[in-house]
Order: C-alpha cells, then sequence, then structure tokens
RNA sequence: GCCUGGGUGGCGGAAUGGUAGACGCAGAGGACUUAAAAUCCUCUGACCGUAUGGUCGUAGGGGUUCGAGUCCCCUCUUAGGCACCA
C-alpha cells in the first residue's frame, strides 16, 4: 500500500530530529578537515523572512551538507543583526521597547528558517543587541580608540529632517537618504568619526588575493579611489601664503591658466579683495543652501566668482587670478585646484563661460588622432619651456623632481575613501563607552598610575570644545563593558538632533572614580571629594558596527574574555566561504574588512581578510519581472510555499530557477515540476524492488556519471543542472522494476543536500537507523565514465550530414573512412573534391569539400 | 558621461570553439476515469515538404576559423555600479 507524500509530516519529523540530536553542531577541534561557510546574517524585520533569503541560506546549506557527508568538520551557523532603523522607527511609533519587538522579531525569523530544515548549528547563534555580543563591540571600539583610530570633529555632516538622524556619505543615494528617500541637508555637529582612510592602503593591496566577483572588488577599488599625483604650492600674491592644490596631472603644469577654490575654503577669508567681498560671500551662501544633488548633477552648467586675488604660477611666476566654484569639493584633495582648461573638461567648460585663457601644453603623440581642445589624454609636451617634447610621463617626473627642489611642490597619493561617520543620535544601538571630563579632571586622570580608565587611553587625546570649556574623553576600563543600553521611556530623537539617551540625566550625569573607574549616576551627590563630574557619551554606533565582526563571534559565542577565543579562531581562521547580496559591495563588506584587518594587527585575529571567498547571490524577482516590493504586491511568501509545497519544494525550486548568481523572476507555475519530481522519487521508493543484484550497464554508466556530475556542480555552486541532472536520472530509474542497494542509496545521498527531508525519510524506509547526514557521500567509479563506443557527428563544410558510432580505441583512418561511406553523407560528397578532413577524436568528422 | 555584467524557443534556462535548445514550465494529442483532478505515454524553435529530407535560426552588422551562442571589432538594447574626486 503506497503511502502519499505527506511532507509537513516527514519535515517536522525531521527537523525536530536534527534539533533534538544537534545533528549540525560544529567540533571546535577536530582532527578532520574544517570548513567554515557565512551566510551574511539577517536583519530580523517585521515583516518576516522574505523569498530572497532562502536562496544564499539554501545554497550554503547544500555545500554545508555536501562537505559534510565528504567527511568534513562542518561550521554553518546562524544569527541576528538586530540594531537598526526601523526598530527603532516602530519603538518611536508605539512607544513599546524596541528590545520586545526585536524579541519577537527575531523568535519568528528563527522559526520560518528553521522550517526550511538548514543545516545550522543553533547552538551558536549570535545577536547583535544582545548584552553578551555588544560587549565586544564596544570592547573593539575602544580598541581602536585606544590606537588613535576613532576622534570626535565637529564637522557639517548629512542631516535628515525626516529621519530625524545624521547619515553616512554611503547612506545618501542621488542626494536622498537611502532608506525613506528623504531629503537630506548639511548640519555642522560633534560626531565619531572613525579613521577608516588610514587602512585606505592595507584595503587596497589585500583585494588582490581575494577570490571574489570581479565586480565586486572593481567597486571597492572605485570606492577607496587611490589616485597618484602631486601637491603644488601656488604662492599668493600680497601674502605670505601658498595656495596648495592636487592635481594628477602635474604634465600639464605649465598650460595652468587659473586656479579655482572651494567656496568653503577658509583662505577665501584673508584674499577676497575688497571689490570683490560681496560677491564672494553671496556666492557662498548661496552654495550652502544647495543640496549636494543640485551642486553634483554634472548637467548644470557650472557657476563661479573671482576673488579678485592672484597667485603667482611657481614655475613661471605669472599671475594667475584665483577664482570660487562649486565644482571644487572642500572635501577632496586640498578644496583647491589649479586649471588647465586646454587638458580638462571641466576646466575647459569653466573657462569658456568666464573667457578665461586657454593655454595648450600637450599635443597627441599620434598626429592621427583627434587633438580638438579639451584635449584630455596624455601626449607630448609643448609650450612647456625645458619640457617641450618630452612625453607625459617622462615630463610629470621632471617637474615634480624640479618642484621638490624647489620646495614648491610633492609626490602626493590621495584617496577618494572618506573617513566613517560612526556616531548615530540613535536610542537603539551600541552605547559608546566613553564619558566625557573637563581639563583638569582630565589631567588627573592621566596622573593616576593604574587608573583603569587608562587601559584604552589613547596617546593623542580626544577632546572637543564647547562654550569655551574643553571637554576630554574618557575610554571605560573593559571591566566596565558591557556599557549596557539604558531602558527609556521616550524614543524620538530632540529637534535638534540629539540621542533620545542625552534626555536621561541620571545616566548621563555621572561622578567617576579615577583611581577605581567606579561610576555612579550624579543624581545620588558626590560620594568624595575623589570622584570628579563626568558626562556619558549619548551617541550610539551605526547598525554596520555589530556585522564587522560576527563572522568571529560565532566561532566561540560565549567567550567572556575575548572578542573570540585566540585558539578557536586559531582552529576555524576565517570563513571559506561567505554569500550575500551584491548590495553589500561596499559598505559592510569594506567596514568589516576594515575592522578584522585591524584585528589583525592588534593581534586578535590571525588572518588579515575576514572573507577570502565571497559569492552573490542573484535576487529574486517578482512574477512581473519586476523587484519584489509591497506596493506592486508582486511578494512571494516563503511561509505559503512550505505550506502548500513543503521546504524541500522551495529549496530544490529556489536553486532549479536558474544560475545561483543571475537575477532571476519566480513563477510560481514552475514550482509544480519540483513537486512532481519529488512525488515521483516518493512514488518510486515505494513501489521499487531494492535488491542485491546488479544494474544493467547503462543505469551503472547514468548512475557514475550523474554523481561526478553533481558533485562537480556542488562544488562549483551549479545547483541548476546538477538538480537537472538528478531528473534525467529519476527518469531512466523509474523505468525499472528493481535496482541494486548501491544506485538506489546513492540516488537519495546526491539528493539529500538539496531536499534533506524527503531522503532522511527514504533513508529510514531503507532501513538505516542513523541519519543519512552521517552517511559518507557516493563516489563514482570511473570505469563506468569510459565507453566503447562513441557517436560522432560527420560534417560535410560544417554542415550536419549524418552521424556514425565508431569504438573508442578506433584509428583514425577507421573512423574518417567509416565517415566517407555513411549513408546519409555519401550525396553529399559524390562528384565533389575533399581538401580536407577535420577529425576531433570522440566528437566529430568534418569534410571541407569543393 | 565612465566602468561592469547580460541579450538563446511561448517562459525559466542548458551547451570544455565541435549534434544549439539538456532539464523544467506552458501548450497539443492520447491512455486511465461515468467525469474531473492526479498520474502515465507521445509531440512541441521557425519555414517548406505526405515523407526520407531541406532551408533558416542564439539582439543586429562585419571578421577570425574546417567549424562560432562561445573568440575579435562596430552598433543597438537591458541590468547594476560610479558620477565635477582635480
Amino acid at each position: 500500500m503506497e503511502k502519499p507524500y505527506d511532507f509537513k509530516t516527514i519535515e517536522e519529523k525531521w527537523q525536530e530530529y536534527w534539533r533534538e540530536k544537534a545533528t549540525f553542531s560544529a567540533e571546535n577541534f577536530s582532527a578532520k578537515p574544517r570548513y567554515y561557510a557565512l551566510d551574511m546574517f539577517p536583519y530580523p524585520s517585521g515583516a518576516g523572512l522574505h523569498i530572497g533569503h532562502p536562496e544564499g541560506y539554501t545554497a550554503s546549506d547544500i555545500l554545508s551538507r555536501y562537505l559534510r557527508a565528504r567527511g568534513y568538520n562542518v561550521l554553518h551557523p546562524m544569527g541576528w543583526d538586530a540594531f537598526g532603523l526601523p526598530s527603532e522607527q516602530h519603538a518611536i511609533q508605539t512607544g513599546t521597547d524596541p528590545r520586545i519587538n526585536t524579541r519577537s522579531n527575531v523568535d519568528t525569523f528563527r522559526r520560518q528558517i528553521q522550517r526550511i530544515g538548514f543545516a545550522i548549528d543553533w547552538s551558536r547563534e549570535v545577536n547583535t543587541t544582545d548584552p553578551h555580543y555588544y560587549r565586544w563591540t564596544q570592547w573593539i571600539f575602544l580598541q581602536m580608540f585606544k590606537h588613535n583610530l576613532a576622534f570626535v570633529d565637529k564637522r557639517p555632516i548629512w542631516w535628515c529632517p525626516a529621519l530625524k538622524s545624521v547619515l553616512a556619505n554611503e547612506e545618501i543615494v542621488d542626494g536622498l537618504s537611502e532608506r525613506g528617500r528623504h531629503p537630506v541637508e548639511r548640519r555642522p555637529m560633534r560626531q565619531w568619526i572613525l579613521r577608516i582612510t588610514r587602512y585606505a592602503e592595507k584595503l587596497l593591496e589585500e583585494l588582490d588575493g581575494l577570490d571574489w566577483p570581479d565586480s565586486t572588488k572593481r567597486q571597492q577599488i572605485a570606492w577607496i579611489g587611490r589616485s597618484q599625483g602631486a601637491e603644488v604650492d601656488f604662492p599668493i600674491r600680497n601674502s605670505e601664503k601658498c595656495l596648495s592644490v592636487y592635481t594628477t596631472r602635474p604634465d600639464t603644469l605649465l598650460g595652468a591658466t587659473y586656479l579655482v577654490v572651494a567656496p568653503e575654503h577658509p583662505v577665501l577669508e584673508t584674499i577676497t579683495t575688497p571689490e570683490q567681498r560681496d560677491a564672494v560671500s553671496d556666492y557662498q551662501q548661496k552654495t550652502a543652501k544647495k543640496s549636494d544633488l543640485d551642486r553634483t548633477d554634472l548637467a548644470k552648467t557650472k557657476t563661479g566668482v573671482f576673488s579678485g586675488a592672484h597667485a603667482a604660477h611657481p614655475l613661471t611666476g605669472e599671475p594667475l587670478p584665483i577664482w570660487v566654484s562649486d565644482y571644487v569639493l572642500m572635501s577632496y584633495g586640498s578644496g583647491a585646484i589649479m586649471c588647465v582648461p586646454a587638458h580638462d573638461a571641466r576646466d575647459f567648460e569653466f573657462a569658456q563661460l568666464f573667457h578665461l585663457p586657454i593655454c595648450q601644453v600637450i599635443r597627441p603623440v599620434d598626429t592621427d588622432v583627434d587633438a580638438t581642445i579639451p584635449y584630455c589624454e596624455r601626449g607630448i609636451l609643448c609650450n612647456s619651456g625645458e619640457y617641450d617634447g618630452l612625453t607625459s610621463n617622462a615630463a610629470r617626473e621632471a617637474i615634480i623632481d624640479c618642484l621638490e627642489a624647489g620646495g614648491m611642490g610633492r609626490r602626493q597619493v590621495n584617496y577618494r575613501l572618506r573617513d566613517w561617520l560612526f556616531s548615530r543620535q540613535r536610542y537603539w544601538g551600541e552605547p559608546i563607552p566613553i564619558v566625557w571630563v573637563g581639563e583638569g579632571d582630565f589631567a588627573a586622570i592621566l596622573r593616576t598610575p593604574g587608573s583603569p580608565f587608562l587601559e584604552f587611553m589613547p596617546s593623542e587625546p580626544v577632546c572637543y570644545e564647547e562654550g569655551g570649556q574643553k571637554f576630554y574623553a574618557v575610554p571605560l576600563s573593559s571591566t566596565a563593558l558591557p556599557l549596557q543600553l539604558p531602558p527609556t521611556e521616550s524614543y524620538p530623537p530632540s529637534d535638534d538632533g540629539e540621542s533620545p539617551l542625552a534626555r536621561l540625566d541620571s545616566w548621563v550625569s555621572v561622578w567617576i572614580h579615577p583611581q577605581t573607574g567606579e561610576i555612579r549616576s550624579r543624581a545620588d551627590g558626590r560620594p568624595s571629594d575623589e570622584w570628579v563630574p563626568a558626562r556619558r557619551e549619548t551617541n550610539t554606533m551605526p547598525q554596520w558596527a555589530g556585522s564587522c565582526w560576527y563572522h568571529l563571534r560565532y566561532m566561540s559565542p560565549a567567550c567572556e574574555t575575548a572578542p573570540v577565543d585566540p585558539k578557536i579562531v586559531d582552529y576555524w581562521r576565517a570563513p571559506d566561504f561567505y554569500i550575500g547580496g551584491a548590495e553589500h559591495a561596499v559598505l559592510h563588506l569594506l567596514y568589516a574588512r576594515f575592522w578584522h584587518r585591524f584585528l589583525y594587527d592588534i593581534g586578535v585575529v590571525p588572518t588579515k581578510e575576514p572573507y577570502p571567498r565571497l559569492f552573490h547571490q542573484g535576487i529574486i524577482l517578482g512574477e512581473d519581472g519586476e523587484k519584489m516590493s509591497k506596493s506592486r504586491g508582486n511578494v512571494v511568501n516563503p511561509d505559503a510555499i512550505i505550506q502548500s509545497s513543503g521546504a524541500d519544494a522551495l529549496r530544490l525550486y529556489e536553486m532549479f530557477l536558474g544560475p545561483l548568481e543571475a537575477v532571476k523572476p519566480w513563477d510560481a507555475r514552475g514550482i509544480e515540476g519540483i513537486i512532481r519530481f519529488l512525488k515521483r522519487t516518493w512514488k518510486f521508493y515505494s513501489e521499487v524492488s531494492v535488491d542485491g543484484g546488479c544494474d544493467g550497464d547503462e543505469t551503472q554508466r547514468l548512475l557514475h556519471e550523474s554523481i561526478r556530475k553533481v558533485r562537480e556542480d556542488i562544488e562549483g555552486l551549479r545547483f541548476n543542472t546538477a538538480i537537472a541532472q538528478l531528473m534525467i536520472l529519476l527518469n531512466h530509474l523509474q523505468k525499472l522494476p528493481r535496482i541494486s542497494r548501491f544506485t538506489a542509496e546513492s540516488f537519495i545521498q546526491l539528493l539529500a543536500p538539496f531536499a534533506p527531508h524527503i531522503c532522511e525519510e527514504i533513508w529510514e524506509q531503507l532501513g538505516h537507523r542513523e541519519s543519512i547526514v552521517r552517511a559518507p557521500f557516493p563516489n563514482f567509479d570511473s570505469q563506468w565514465l569510459t565507453r566503447d563506443a562513441v557517436i560522432i557527428v560527420v560534417q560535410v563544410n560544417g554542415k550536419r550530414r549524418g552521424e556514425i558510432c565508431v569504438s573508442t580505441d578506433a584509428a583514425e583512418s577507421d573512423v574518417l573512412e567509416k565517415a566517407r561511406v555513411c549513408g546519409s553523407v555519401l550525396p553529399h560528397l559524390r562528384g565533389r573534391e575533399i581538401v580536407k578532413e577535420v577529425h576531433v577524436p570522440h566528437r566529430i568528422v568534418n569534410f571541407v569539400v569543393h
């Protein structure tokens, strides 16, 4: 009597089994080869799991299950990136503690992920909002602080009035907030900044050795934006000062006809002439009001004003007018440029607009090349005095040498990368473990030997000035961590952008004891004279912080003495495989590389790079071929698929849709084929007779070919073609009344990484007591991969005219003779002269005839 | 504007320079059934032909090659990234 394929019962049974037996726990030290497969952990949103999540998770799961069956000690963990804006917004709207909402979202995500049957070691689950976790996020921050990589600055930052939040450069897209697409403006605010720029060179260098998608590497290279050139000093007329500019084209120096400074450039204060004062101030005010969207819009014609001042050309002494324009950015280089309108498109446009002189100093090497001005390529110098006739490359070196000799310039490397704005005026983030004290108290702390506050004290103190008073940053000691997020009733930031934490005065205002490191609320009154007043930092860290090092925490999630146990990280090293969306190509992946590299530099981890091998799964589009979104109403819910078709079907279908890296649309009808495949598998095993006999040659051949193909395809992440091969194999087996035990078991084992539940069930029905996970993956026998005879296609002039069957070891002359007399080929050869015979063994014969 | 990927049947897709369209969906016909669903079998790129078969065909145009979806050049198109970075 045939039982129907009851996927719900089967799947829940085995999920329970795996959970109870901790089937997928990873050993920290094992003689087996190790493999660490890492998924980008999800942000547990209120919307629940999205169809895109299981795509990458299934891929890493198939790989994990396969390698486990190949004898590897596999670590495949999961966790939650649970700090973030949506939970905070929810708290603001409902007034409920984001901890409550976050906990329930995490529970939902865990339940949903477990219902898909991933081979995850749940004992290693991490959560960035857990104080046991963020204790170490704070610790790493303090290490950066200690190493002078964290500082504060009052600088104009992006402020989004709608979100009431400051945003990082990276969170602005097209002049709008990445989240919510709200307008943003500049506002000066005291901010924590991490000196990622100090790591620019290291981050660039190591990129080369990573097994990453090329496009992602290219994006990071572009983001870091290393450029090589020179800083050139132009002495300002009637002044002691110089105006320094950065250029990547020192070879065009003799073609510089004017200078332009950014409207924010401090030099304007002193050099602007009285006649031009009003015009310059007016222009400065106008640009301050402009959004960056307006300011960087290339379509806009350039604007600018003359400052009235001149600077001397460092080589000729020629006076060059200094202009002001917002096409020069204060944040890059020195905020000033030399303009060579003949050889730069932007300078050319500006020079034309304001009738500034244009002087050509480069001509093309090849006279056929279009030399229309502006000519922006390299070439041969002209109108450049002693440098005439030199190539751009030679001239660049000669000119920089001359500038350096005269103290008028120097070689310089610049990066497009900006320092990382690391503070948020938010509640739902890691508190920054810093208190602020006055100048005298700070000096006292420095003079206190053995003070716990000296543990993370940097060599260069971090301070800021407010109301004529200086405040110094004092780092909490590691024993004071975690600095827990205090409970509050009110979540919105204030209108001036201060964090909600700033309102908790009993938390913010504290006494600290320099000798003991104790901290007490100031609400309680000063305990004794030794205690000094301090104020806590009220900013929190951005969401990126927790995801910068979670790959390490999985290794030793309960470690109480370090972010990661040194012995255990020595064992696991770094994830062997990391999979996640391409949208993280620069932000998360650059920040995490920075933190990880820093941890390497201070000896916490043994590897320079966190993710040696990276893969991006392509997004799954809605059935209409558009990105899934609530507003389009094309969202596919994984829960509904599991309900109607089962987790095995969901897993298989997501992998069968197409190549893992491709962007591909969902098709609700397509999953029918997968369901049929699973039902046929079920039915086949309940009917077929599995005996000790042998299979026919054809069956053996197909089985061993399939084993090879599936193994290779899993290793190459070509899951769609692996599944196709399993379908071909089943289509064949289905026709047989009986199969051997080896064949019966092999097919199920090949399918098991993809559809683990049904395979566990069938495995059990085949008489096994232990989980299929424990069974070694089948090997192919290469004797079945070679054939005695092979079909060869015969072409005449490249057109297929017939086929012949020849033995694999047939001599070439025999093959050609057989091809020549082949019935369907003969008519095409008759009366023609064969001028060439091409024979590719085991593949093709081609006769070239006249 | 610049830098990357893509463009193959009605659809998702498969093809180490060597039989284009594997596998699956959808569609057509048939078997089973009182009937439907499910299942199973056959067919299914276009055109011509009763048929053996032939011609065309991988966005378009050129090229290399005995042979090109695959390599090279140009054009169109689409997705992603960057965008006054001096």
